[in-house]
DNA sequence: CTGAAAGCGCTAACAT
DNA sequence: ATGTTAGCGCTTTCAG
């Protein structure tokens, strides 16, 4: 692999001279001549400048760190995609770390210890957080360590640099779709997790059931884990209320927990939508060929992801730490699983 | 943050000797004394070693570079899965080039030189190439470079390192269920893609439909992209055939292709499984919950990605790039979209 | 307009 | 048992 001093060699110049050159420096000053012949040379040579030599002087590596619980969600392709080709287009490289991964290799220990050599060992520029239920703990504890640092989806109390959907608006038009839908009698199934997302969902869940007029009964609040089993497990609770007591609609907090709780409450004897409608926040594509097609809110997630991304090189770049709600606004994609009564 | 330098002024040694002592170097010959000295000012100082200088000097990254075509396809997310576990399992961080997202941002000619860039620039130490689709072309490049490197999913000629499923295996046992069932009339959904990949699997589809004695009719083979739209395309002059002509039923070499033959095939007013049974080439949890629930072959893709790494490390360290092929059994994993005739 | 020199933080061969 | 030295490949003053 050819370096910049082969490539000085055979141009018969300086190294130096090759770097500015080759860097396009803005102090150029160098001769037509000279600087053809340094192209034409590191041309030849299949000349690639060394990663880790310049980011050891410049302090830049030009790459971003993402930490992230699992690129199996499907409630989070999108997000990793907008980061992913915001990264792409700042021409920008992406060191993935999955949170399962770690855990299924090693357990928690080696876990932190991996984030951190990830934040601390130079690797990388900043670093993505867009791990929900990451200890707020050890959130805090990275974003001391005083690298730039980006929150994707979630907020943690002291902790400047974020980006989230407007979660609260969300769970508003979901309420919203199903009162337009003549439900008066709608659940929630949230996030099991004392999150801020999962506060502002909730938040966003009683204020809407409260301007319908509306007084949701505790028994028709459940919760559970982002996950099928999650949602199947939560929704127990409320297939097995009398008919006379339960909730015509059900609002779930995320995509992996409806398509649960639309099998859960298959299980449970009843019909969607027939008995029971059902709304999910976040959308897929493969939402509409589940049985029945799910009715989703859909949320800009790409967006958030990529401008995830813009603010970490905002950070990096020695800005102010920001907190952006991505105003797009969400949209219902109706499908089977909601129903007029 | 802290330097060796740093620590070794002050636990009153020479840099070359704290780093002996933080690397565990096997000529250890340190008095457990200076050692101890070492130790807790390492720790005093948090000091982490700089992977860029480490690097630099070692030409070792204990990084992994991983190019895929798009992180949401859900017929392959246990591969990356398998990849993240096994990197993380031996210390590697892993850098995720989604080849999707390099389009979206900047066009062909970039997508290849950011491959060359993460290859060339010496910030991994070897790549994983799990697309498929890439140009062989392009992959023979990249061989060339000399850098190691293992293909998933994939072969292309002339390039050694990589790790397959037995997709011949699989495409059998997907037929041998349905010739199980009585389906004699049997069709099938390729690749639209001149890769190894799509070779075997369709080789596998007609060896099988050959033993057991079948001949299928040439319009009864199709192929589409492996996505929604790609099977609901390819299926479209099947559902169009005459009743009387049709296959009873169809083998998809893909997941996210036969959720597409699906849909193409109730727009098609035709019912799964009555009118026509439908299995597909792996699987995944969300398959359950599909309308109708889909029948599948599961292959090993976590094992493939696993293992991928598993090469790329022995490649690393200098040993015969081999080529692998995971040899735990496919299996049929029969829900709702196969019945017998 | 170009070269010389220093040094980023680390490791490894060599010396003592 | 520890220190000295050189250098990985690059950028960036500083000279000239």
């Amino acid at each position: 692999m050819a370096t910049l001093k082969d490539v000085a060699r055979l141009a018969e110049v300086d190294p130096s001279t090759v770097s500015r050159v080759l860097r396009g420096d803005p102090v150029q000053a160098v001769r037509p001549e000279t600087r053809d012949r340094i192209l034409a040379a590191s041309q030849r040579l299949h000349y690639r400048p060394n990663a880790l030599a310049r980011g050891l002087r410049t302090r830049r590596t030009d790459t971003l760190g993402l930490i992230i619980p699992s690129l199996e969600n499907v409630g989070f392709s999108e997000v990793t995609h907008g980061i992913q080709a915001a990264a792409a287009a700042a021409g920008r490289l992406v060191v993935v770390v999955e949170a399962e991964a770690l855990e299924r290799a090693g357990g928690e220990g080696d876990a932190e210890e991996l984030y951190s050599r990830l934040i601390t060992d130079g690797r990388v520029d900043g670093l993505i957080v867009a791990f929900a239920t990451l200890d707020d703990h050890l959130v805090t504890q990275l974003a001391e360590r005083g690298i730039p640092l980006v929150l994707v989806n979630r907020r943690t109390a002291g902790v400047h640099g974020s980006v989230v959907v407007d979660d609260e608006r969300g769970s508003a038009i979901a309420i919203e779709h199903l009162v337009g839908l003549g439900h008066r009698r709608i659940g929630y199934v949230g996030l099991a997790a004392e999150t801020d997302t999962a506060r502002r969902r909730e938040h966003g869940f009683r204020t809407a059931v409260g301007a319908a007029g509306l007084t949701p009964r505790s028994d028709w609040i459940v919760s559970g884990a982002p996950t099928l089993a999650g949602g199947k497990g939560a929704v127990a609770s409320i297939v097995r209320l009398d008919p006379s007591d339960r909730p015509t609609a059900l609002f779930v907090a995320s995509l992996l927990g409806a398509i649960g709780v639309l099998a859960g409450i298959r299980e449970g004897g009843l019909q969607v939508p027939d008995e029971m409608s059902i709304i999910a926040f976040n959308d897929h594509e493969l939402a509409a060929h589940l049985d029945p097609p799910l009715t989703t809110v859909r949320m800009p997630n790409f967006r958030m992801g990529a401008e995830a991304v813009n603010l970490l090189l905002e950070a990096i770049e020695g800005q102010d730490h920001r907190d952006l709600v991505i105003d797009e606004a969400p949209e219902v994609i109706m499908r089977g699983s909601t129903r007029g009564i």
